[in-house]
DNA sequence: TTGTGTACATACTAATCAGTATAAAAAATG
DNA sequence: CATTTTTTATACTGATTAGTATGTACACAA
């Protein structure tokens, strides 16, 4: 990697966690500088401003990360009801540098941006939707093999899980990550009557 | 009421309206005053600073009217499996001032303010708290009439019933009022199946 | 009338914000 | 090597931020 590309990066990587922890807004280009070392010349070399940097932090790093978490593993789908219960365990108990108190980078992203910026918004439904068909497309795998039942509403219960992971997503960032456990229970639960 | 505690009340509500729109941090003292036509010499006489005015609004404003829409209609709970839809439903497409765009203020100030503020963050649990207790204690009542089947766990329905409105509250601002109906259809599939 | 606290008004400050102007260093290319 | 392009560095700008300093208008009491 070239020592540009290097530089590029760094700012995309650095300023993800700050905006992470921070929120986009509050999270200053200045702030952003100081904890990468990186110069102000440098910034608005790679980056027209500080949106169109946002909007790279959402598609480079953001949008993959996510999208290796949730959506790839249920590409080979075997049983939808488990599949979705662990990938959802997985995504809140076992990722790493994602914390309760900061709850997950694509929904605050949709949380704060969402009114006030249209790429942004159209970058996050983008995830969101890839995210949902992926759930659908697995229960209704689940359908064809009788694991779900028949009068299942695939395109709902993507949507119900979905919306369950932000909102798991945001409570825990009130209450900590003790309503994890519980939310998978019920979640194992509601799943399980799908079938 | 006193001139004093008009001024008091309208930098409150105005600011509500602000804040719901903007997000906190975005929303600054000086558009406060040009939207009220209250000069900076009243906002700072009333309140300290801007965090005690904040907390002023979720505690005087945005509790109030939260409760009465979440916490008042299950008090009086007939029927859980009923009454937490028709409250689900209600705050969702009934309320008129909160627009899908916009989500819910209560989750919109947990999502920005929870890591940043502990007052603010303890205010919001309170209310959290409140509301996931009434559901329970609906739950309950349920299991004691056997409306709700006797294996279910009234606290993790409680929290998962939280977290898919904080979730589709989410959802809903970057997707539009169109997954509302879907939640509901799917949230009353899930409480049945509790009976 | 004269004082005293309440409620508001105006002008200011120091810090921070996103972004720019201008240049120099570094790297690629001939 | 010489030249051109890419990449980075520094110093600045005007706007905006939360908050302060200082004042005044007014009610009400002694």
């Amino acid at each position: 990697m070239s020592k540009a590309a290097t530089t590029r990066t760094m700012i995309l990587t650095k300023s993800f966690e700050l905006i992470y922890k921070q929120g986009y807004q509050t999270t200053s280009i200045d702030n952003i500088l100081a904890t990468t070392q990186v110069t102000k010349g440098a910034f608005f070399y790679h980056f027209k401003n500080k949106d169109e940097m946002g909007l790279a932090m959402i598609n480079e790093v953001i949008f993959p990360g996510m999208y290796a978490s949730l959506v790839k593993p249920l590409l080979d789908a075997k049983s939808p009801i488990n599949d979705i219960y662990e990938m959802m365990r997985n995504v809140l108990l076992k990722v790493p540098f994602l914390r309760a108190k900061y709850g997950c980078p694509a929904v605050n992203l949709i949380e704060e941006m969402s009114p006030l910026n249209e790429d942004f918004k159209q970058a996050l439904v983008k995830l969101t939707d890839q995210w949902q068909a992926a759930i659908k497309e697995s229960i209704n795998q689940g359908k064809a093999t009788k694991e779900i039942r028949g009068d299942v509403n695939a395109e709902y219960v993507a949507c119900f899980v979905v919306a369950g992971y932000s909102g798991i997503r945001n409570m825990g960032k009130a209450m900590g990550s003790s309503c994890y456990p519980i939310y998978l229970q019920e979640l194992k639960n509601y799943l399980k009557q799908l079938g």
